[in-house]
DNA sequence: AAACCAAGTTTCACATAATGGAACTCTCAG
DNA sequence: CTGAGAGTTCCATTATGTGAAACTTGGTTT
């Protein structure tokens, strides 16, 4: 139900593409065929284009389909011209620095939290690995946070998208609980996870907006129970705005420096 | 000439991605049209769906396109299932560890090098930022490495998409010479990179080939003429060699861990 | 305020390109 | 050798993408 791609036949292709992502692993031809709506030559010239374009790769000897390196490449850009993570940067290393709890920087996407950068106050980031990861909206702090400075249309959309999985007692499992919770962070103007995804975990989270209104991410601080609790995270407040205000003013103005921008030739400082 | 995309409507609407890539920076509907072969309409739709699928994201202040941020997710997923990079991560620790100099872990597409992980001796790994980028073939250590153990019709290839720039005096300007390099490096067994790319920059590579001897990467590590000398890299080769085979061999026979499979809802675990 | 202009959006007849059933080819197992 | 399963190609049908031109919108000039 609401499957509702639908773009043409581009819209077709992508979705072969994320079905292959889905599988977590390479797979043949017969595997997604099997899983796939599409019949079987349909299916075969779409992982054809895909494969010759680079957005998969096939592995002659495994005999199977996986995404391409022509992704990464492509999300590397996205990262780098993306005004959001790449102006968040410095801060969020002040801001982990300072409170010493693991900073995470969340965008939306199709209701789903979009981790794009996270600094854990031990561990450096670990890269692809960790950043680009996805998660449930509804139940975490960068996810509230965001979701609640939505317009009324995309609200519904992004409410609709939830699937109200309980992952703990503290999870918010109906939309009318959401919708409860989210009022009250407009009202406070930034989240809390009260332990609502993982035992033990909770975390303050401030969304990042445009002079506008408009929601360009949420910045999170993360901590455990153990560790401490929701009131001494809420202290951390005002140190948290701050940096999000920071943020979204830096990502506004942010006129991009002039590089040479030779057509899909980037050139790398240190070989 | 050689524009060769040619797969189709998929095959136009990806043009049209490399194309916002290409920028580097938010671009306006107008910019593209000048820098596009299709008509207005064309390009218009194409936008369209990509932004539709979240492949490009539209920035309604500024009326621009940038890249989307499902790139991230996909090229995420990309990363994690590509056995080559998770399995070389922990060896890519155990060796900047141990020589102490940067080491870098590269793949090949179409004719570039991508660096799809790196160990900064020194800084931590700086993500997306760093990873993701792409850098001339001809002129570094593990491009070279990697054009060497291509097969007659890839290498061709590879080579075709060349740009022979002289970065240094030492760059290597054309086919003729890159071939006699290469010739070296099969008999040799690694690549150098001979301030070919940036003065005072050396290193060595080495390919990471399948049993059968396909190409999955390379390795290399990568110092300065102040600090070191070519001979003194070249004695890294017993320590370098086994790395590199064993990060292959385990490629090799990733057989992936069964982790339930759920389209496109991939749960983290830190919040 | 009216006229203008540029940028972006929609329309529509036409032609290209995607579709999918079926036939074909390969490879491997019995 | 025979059969089965997986993967690839064919081709008539039809859905889709195409692009010139008309239209709409928002901002600027006279």
């Amino acid at each position: 139900m609401a499957q509702a791609t639908g773009d043409g036949t581009v819209g077709k292709a992508l979705d072969v593409l994320d079905q292959v992502a889905s599988f977590g692993r390479p797979v043949r031809f017969s595997e997604l065929l099997e899983a796939s709506p599409y019949p079987k030559a349909t299916l075969y010239r779409h992982l054809q284009a895909l494969t010759h374009q680079g957005m998969l790769s096939f592995d002659p000897d495994r005999q199977a389909y996986a995404l391409g390196i022509r992704l990464v490449r492509l999300a590397h850009a996205a990262w780098t011209q993306s005004s959001l993570a790449p102006v968040a940067r410095p801060h969020l290393d002040a801001l982990s620095q300072k409170v010493g709890e693991t900073v995470h920087l969340a965008q939306l996407d199709h209701g789903q939290v979009l981790y794009v950068d996270k600094r854990n106050a031990a561990r450096p980031i670990e890269m692809f690995s960790e950043a680009g990861k996805v998660g449930p909206a509804y139940c975490t702090g960068v996810g509230k946070a965001m979701m609640a400075f939505l317009d009324e249309t995309a609200l519904a959309e992004a409410v609709s998208q939830q699937s109200f999985h309980r992952f703990t007692p503290a999870t918010l499992t109906d939309a009318v609980a959401l919708h409860d919770d989210l009022r009250a962070i407009r009202a406070r103007g930034y989240a809390f996870d009260r332990e609502e995804h993982e035992p033990g975990i909770i975390c303050v989270a401030m969304p990042i907006l445009t002079g506008k209104g408009r929601v360009l991410g949420a910045l999170s601080v993360t901590s455990s129970t153990a560790r401490t609790s929701l009131d001494g995270l809420e202290a951390l407040v005002p140190v948290i705005r701050p940096v999000a205000e920071r943020i979204a003013a830096e990502a506004e103005d942010w006129r991009f420096p002039d590089e040479g921008s030779e057509t899909r030739q980037r050139m790398t400082a240190g070989m």
